[in-house]
RNA sequence: GGCCCGUUGGUCAAGCGGUUAAGACUCCGGCCUCUCACGCCGGCAACACGGGUUCGAUUCCCGUACGGGUCACCA
């Protein structure tokens, strides 16, 4: 008895089709609960539309009482980076993507969840294809394919591709086929379409609706010469086995439902339910355009880190991207978690958005006024270890310093300060309270001239203890004893009486404490800068 | 080029046949105030275009334009 065509291309015993049915049967589901799974390719750093994909996967499936999983979408061994999964993992997790399953290899009952571990169980589907006259080797080499393409491009071909009459392969005989594997000629494994040019697939896509397309015609390769699969092939099988009940994915893939819903007819799988999330898009003159890796530092998420954006910052931007309700939801639930936002599709918004730096510093002033000073300061040494280490050092030899320092106008303020949108701006903003920093400058507002500044100084006399009514107070009596009115609406009134008004008294001893002429509240900084170190700096501009 | 998706102020966007076309960010005034920031009040600014359908279109249909995606043994 000789060999079928199926046995020949994969003569490795296989389990059955039902055996695979069994070892991963359906899920057990609480009502309405959604499957969803993160497939990343580890071809290096996270890109930030990656983890916007990811985030909405993680959405659907938490906010249903279902499963979200990673998968390792490992076919590509050209592409492919040493240690990217693991980077991956890691990286999901500092923005709080966390997966069910599939956090390694063997990390749930849907086991391996990296693809390069699956070939098995794609050769069982692959076989059974064959057997059933569904799917056929390919002997054309790449060069022939590439003549194909090119000779269809110059005769105008209504549609490109291997298929029909330029599907060399698809007519050969058992026999010929046979005959070529015997004599060594590598293979790729293609599906035999059914698909005919006049024919429409209409299908729902979760964010856009109702879709309608021409079917699928191509005989696309399902298995590489390497026996590995392609995505498509394995988006099919994975996705069934591992009972996923909605593909959330970047919308690059929707040109390929027709063929995915192909593949899942011809291999008897119920295909998913698809949502195809735009992509986040950058503005290049005039034009926009994705965001790039190569092009856009901000498009790797590392960048953020680097940058000293907060995590949560750069998650709850994307998730005002993401649903059109959750800026709303924010605003009414301040405090909420994330996860408790109710996510629908129907919120996400069809056409790409523009990623808005401006937008992003706004979101993340918010997120870092929300932190007390303490954990502020804590993150900051954090930050600073990794990327500005002489900062780090210094805050090192400062104990909680840094903590007070931000508790000002923060930590039990009704209106924290807003005005920090990242770790990196903190050196700059803080400079002036540690000495090895500070720049000893003077600036005059303009005002006050440099000899009534000097008067100004030379008659201060800062009292560590006074609570801030006498601090004030004080400043207010020297206001009045030089000349200056003692507020600004007195100066208002009357200004030809005056040289000015306490807020210009205030400023020249604010140049002289801090070397600037904005800072929080004076009373609160000098209190951190100490008695000591204030009166010296004053000393120091108004000498002897 | 074929196919598909998209198009409301500078940006994110609400809207789902009748609205003075929300809101947020940015920007500009003002208030508050010792400065800055916050906060508050106010302002600038939009339905890509052309045809239909309709008593009535931002909304529905068809074109056009523009932008994006896709046509691999990459995902």
């Amino acid at each position: 008895m000789s060999q079928t065509l199926a046995e020949k291309l994969f003569p490795n015993p296989l389990p059955s089709a039902a055996d695979l049915e069994d070892r991963y049967p359906p899920r057990q589901l609480k009502e309405g609960g959604r499957v969803t799974r993160f497939a990343p390719s580890p071809t290096g750093f996270l890109h930030l539309g990656s983890l916007y994909t990811a985030l909405v996967n993680q959405l659907t499936a938490r906010g249903s009482g279902g499963v979200f999983y990673l998968r390792v979408e490992d076919t590509d061994k050209k592409r492919e980076v040493a240690g990217g999964a693991a980077d991956l993992l890691e990286s999901l997790r500092v923005f709080g993507i966390v997966p069910d399953e599939g956090k390694s290899e063997n990390d749930g009952k849907y086991a391996p969840y990296t693809q390069s571990k699956r070939a098995e169980i794609y050769h069982v589907f692959a076989k059974s294809l064959v057997e059933c006259g569904l799917a056929y080797p390919c002997f054309c080499s790449s060069d022939e394919l590439a003549q194909m393409r090119e000779k269809q491009e110059k005769d105008g071909a209504v549609q490109g591709g291997y298929w029909g009459e330029w599907a060399k392969c698809r007519d050969l005989s058992s026999e010929q086929a046979a005959a070529k594997i015997d004599a060594g000629q590598s293979w790729t494994l293609r599906l035999r379409s059914g698909g005919d040019l006049e024919k429409r697939v209409a299908f729902n896509d979760e964010v856009r609706g109702k879709i309608e397309m021409p079917v699928n015609v191509l005989d696309a390769v399902l298995l590489k010469a390497d026996g590995i699969p392609t995505y498509h092939f394995a988006h099919a099988v994975d996705d069934h086995l591992m009972r996923t009940t909605h593909v959330i994915r970047s919308e690059e893939w929707l040109a390929s439902v027709p063929l995915h819903l192909e593949l899942f007819r011809v291999c008897g799988f119920k295909p998913p339910k698809y949502a195809h999330v735009s992509a986040l898009l950058k503005s290049e003159n005039g034009n926009k355009r994705k965001l790039s890796k190569r092009k856009d530092p901000e498009a790797a998420v590392s960048w953020f880190a680097r940058e000293g954006y907060p995590a949560d910052s750069v998650l709850e931007y994307l998730m005002c991207l993401l649903s059109s309700a959750f800026e709303d939801w924010r605003r009414a639930n301040p405090a909420a978690a994330r996860s408790d936002f109710p996510f629908t599709f129907k919120k996400m918004s069809a056409s790409g958005a523009l990623f808005d730096l401006v937008k992003l510093t706004d979101v993340s002033k918010g997120v870092i006024a929300a932190l007390s000073g303490g954990d502020l300061a804590e993150n900051i040494l954090i930050w600073a270890r990794e990327y500005d280490t002489e900062f780090a050092s210094i805050l090192q030899n400062h104990g909680d310093y840094l903590a007070q320092i931000l508790a000002i106008d923060r930590d039990g303020a009704k209106k924290p300060r807003k005005d920090i949108a990242k770790y990196s701006e903190v050196r700059g903003y803080v400079s002036y309270f540690f000495d090895e920093l500070f720049d000893g400058e003077f600036p005059l507002p303009d005002s006050v001239c440099k000899e009534d500044a000097l008067e100004i100084l030379e008659t201060y006399d800062y009292r560590g203890d006074d609570d801030k009514d006498e601090w004030f107070g004080r400043i207010r009596q020297l206001s009045v004893a030089l000349g200056y009115a003692a507020s600004p609406k007195d100066f208002k009134a009357n200004s030809s009486a005056y040289k000015g008004h306490v807020g210009d008294v205030s400023a020249v001893i604010r140049s002289a404490v801090t070397g600037r002429l904005n800072t929080p509240d004076l009373w609160a900084v000098c209190r951190v800068l100490g008695e000591a170190r204030v009166r010296e700096r004053i000393r120091r501009i108004a000498g002897e």
